[in-house]
DNA sequence: CACTAGATTTTCT
DNA sequence: GAAAATCTAGTGG
């Protein structure tokens, strides 16, 4: 068990993307209440270039975290009543303000708490979209910018080798998102459950 | 199962 | 003032 360190983020979002997939998303509450489940979809953000980044636009005080240093959370709110993860991602002096979203993921830790705090019948529908999953591990702009890197840190994506399954990875046009539509910059893995409605499909 | 509409408020122009 | 990296509940087959 090892939390991932800022080199992991600190190369292109496509790459960041695709490895994120099948490592373990953890969230830590106390000293010993941790939330958490492996990551089966993200979707990359390119930074100035991508028409569909927040960061096309330059730099604004909401998205201002996703130029600052790889390894932090961006945490943003939307829809009037959702809130999203991101992961920032690239080099110091590279291209700057990428950003991985995380949207989905396999709930393995403190399955009940999240329970709770969805208060939804069906599992499935615990963590299967970017929203969900910020609300089923108590995520909002508190955490904006915070540090992922550190084993205390109050995100953190860990990577188990006993945890990890065998999955095949697949990418495809990102969603909810009108430019840029033909980058295939989603990844997900094939036939998992969890992965968000609307989706499981595309080649890879 | 597929599709549609409505919720609700921050953020930026 | 319009749009938004979404979700849920509703309808109809």
């Amino acid at each position: 068990m090892t939390v991932l360190p800022r080199r992991f983020y600190a190369r292109t979002p496509v790459t960041v993307a695709r490895d994120l997939i099948g490592k373990t998303l953890v969230r830590r509450l106390s000293r010993n209440k941790r939330l958490g489940g492996v990551i089966v979809e993200t979707e990359a953000y390119g930074g100035k270039k991508d028409p569909a980044s927040h960061a096309y636009i330059g730099r604004t005080q909401r998205n201002s975290v996703m130029f600052g240093e790889a390894g932090h959370a961006y945490v943003y709110f939307t829809y009037g009543m959702h809130y999203c993860l991101n992961f920032v991602t690239g080099k110091p002096g590279g291209e700057g303000a990428g950003a991985v979203l995380i949207r989905a993921i396999e709930p393995v830790l403190g399955v009940e708490l999240m329970d709770k705090l969805r208060n939804v019948s069906d599992p499935r529908n615990l963590t299967n979209g970017p929203a969900k999953l910020c609300q089923a591990l108590s995520i909002d702009l508190s955490l904006n910018g915070c540090d992922v890197t550190s084993e205390t840190s109050e995100i953190s994506v860990e990577d188990r080798p006993k945890a990890k399954k065998v999955m095949e990875i697949c990418s495809s046009s990102r969603i909810g998102i009108k430019l840029a539509i033909d980058r295939k910059w989603r990844f997900f893995a094939r036939g998992n459950r969890y992965v968000s409605a609307g989706a499981n499909i595309e080649e890879s």
